[in-house]
DNA sequence: TTGATATATTAGACAGTGATCAATTTCCGT
DNA sequence: ACGGAAATTGATCACTGTCTAATATATCAA
């Protein structure tokens, strides 16, 4: 076979994304199969190294995906107009985990080799959840207190992070820890406040 | 071929689960193989699934022994007799963590099927590392706050879970924070304080 | 229109993996 | 000494990611 245009190079690459990205949701990081989604898409596996070049291109990509589709539920629970807006964001952080729990562990199970660095396009778009963050953080500080914020955002995404996968891979559940949202909201303010804010 | 007795039930877990161990710290969990400790160990793939009935509690095992070293670890940067021992514990679980990288990721790396849960054996011995904070948190709370140690101090687990596997899978590199430990201290510190320690 | 060159696509092969099973060998109690 | 039970094995199955050689198609020059 050769060029069969049935598609072309941005289609491919569209829609391999796609049913990858499905495939991650159905059956999550340890079961997913390259050629399971080439099988999908119609093509062959090759076709699939043609485009991302490596298996961990792929995953990178499909994992950025789930970035992008993570930073706007987080903007969606935002602009409901809670008056706590630090609280829709642990909140967000963690429905947004749970609603689509094998999308968003690949994110953390998945390792690029150490000599490999992530692309910088999708560096970039991953990213825009640590902006949101840093946003709303900056927001809840006094002005005085504002030019932490790009630190103290970054170390408190950490901190939801660490109490999120423990609700969702079942650590806390075995501790006997039964409000992991609670926890980590309490962290949160605890912290802002000791940064000044109200 | 059959009984042949060279080694004793016990003994060939022993052995199992020591060439598993070392293999899993050279290579890490992705690229972990039950093929290949078997090979080390001198004896056919049947013989693992004989003794530990499955690949998910074969790593299991591993993994629990890791929790034991680590837990033997925090004990000891406790014992060097530093005046602050919540920085000592810190500091220790993240030393940890990052001189056994490959061990300690693949705890976190390894999902039990949903269905089957950790034995109560291996829970428990993973438990003890949790016990550790638990005792130290409640030492520095005061008298009257201490009812609240536990759930603070799994809280408070997380939160360095969560510093300490962005520090180490690249994720506060790419964003520029270049002291995730002295941030981790930080938000413990200041949990702490909101709970009435010093 | 033809022909040559470059590219896309594929099938197939390779070296692995976890899992399972029947066959075989050894052990142990009687 | 013997029979039943248990342990150990090699073989097999259905997969996996990765790579390569062959081939079919597209593109462009003459």
């Amino acid at each position: 076979m050769g060029r069969r245009s049935d598609h072309s190079r941005a289609e491919l690459e569209a829609m391999i994304l796609a049913e990858g990205h499905a495939h991650m949701a159905q059956i999550g990081f340890a079961r997913f199969s390259a050629r399971e989604v080439a099988k999908r898409v119609g093509y062959a596996v090759g076709t699939l190294y043609n485009i991302f070049g490596s298996y961990d291109r792929l995953i990178a990509a499909i994992n950025t995906r789930t970035f992008d589709l993570w930073a706007e539920h987080l903007e969606k629970r935002l602009a409901t107009g809670s008056d706590d807006r630090i609280a829709a964001l642990v909140e967000g952080y963690f429905s947004f985990a749970s609603e689509n729990m094998n999308l968003w562990t690949a994110i953390y199970d998945h390792r690029l080799p150490p000599d490999m660095p992530i692309p910088g396009a999708l560096a970039q778009r991953r990213g825009a959840l640590t902006d949101i963050v840093v946003r709303e953080v900056t927001a809840a500080l006094p002005p005085g207190a504002r030019d932490r914020a790009p630190r103290l955002a970054r170390s408190l995404v950490a901190t939801v992070h660490g109490h999120c996968i423990f609700a969702l891979t079942g650590s806390f559940a075995l501790l006997g820890e039964d409000a992991p949202l609670d926890m980590a909201i309490a962290r949160v303010r605890e912290s802002l406040h000791a940064a000044g804010a109200a």
